[in-house]
DNA sequence: TTTTGGTACTTTGCAATACAAAGTAGTAAA
DNA sequence: TTTACTACTTTGTATTGCAAAGTACCAAAA
């Protein structure tokens, strides 16, 4: 039950994940492991069997698209790209995400 | 396709539920249709089929408790109440909600 | 050449969760 | 006794994040 503080906060992590990848990718394209960084750095820890079925059901839903390119060292990468679609998403989920910030604002005050 | 919209929100809203039931608790003790009304009057919207597993959940936890009494109107509610335990759990989770605000800040300004 | 280590992407199985829908049951008015 | 309203409960389903194991490419060291 140590652990409560990591739940509370990986149950709140789900459902603004996919939002968090659009807005990096909404920047500049990136492959998964860089995005993996950006997120960490963000203060969204996720692993690696969490993104990447996300980037792939992004993919299949339009909101990205991807190219391969060669890496400096190792493999090569697999950079995703935001598509116009995404971008439009992107937009909606702005808007959802601060009506839910304004909700629960508006909840926890009272 | 047209219920995008929604389904965005609906996917945010999870994970945030518990704390929204417990922002209300915290204040003053409720039944779970007035809780549904105050979760909708904030903007979240919930079914039935989701709150009260939820409130089973969340009891069970030890996060609230519950009494009888008599309705003016139809059967009797289950008037629940926050515990001492739940409150500890309210306070991480307004650090967790924070802390993701900060964080998608983060991401989404760059 | 073979081995080793690092990087990168993929797949599988699981547990938790929100939700729709149907069900149970108490009360009171028609 | 039937109807309507309120309230709580249960069941089945699809989605999702995650841990863990797997596949594969590349380059430098042995």
């Amino acid at each position: 039950m140590e652990s409560t503080n990591e739940n509370v906060r990986s149950q709140m992590r789900k459902g603004v994940l996919e939002y968090c990848i659009l807005c990096i990718l909404s920047r500049t394209e990136a492959y998964a492991s860089s995005i993996l960084e950006q997120l960490k750095a963000g203060g969204m820890l996720v692993v690696e069997g969490t993104l990447y079925p996300l980037l792939i059901r992004q993919k299949n839903q339009g909101l990205l698209s991807y190219r391969w390119e060669e890496s400096p060292q190792g493999p090569p990468r697999k950079y995703y790209v935001i598509t116009d679609k995404g971008r439009a998403q992107l937009q909606e989920m702005d808007a959802a995400w601060q009506e839910m910030v304004a909700s629960i604002e508006s909840l926890r005050k009272g």
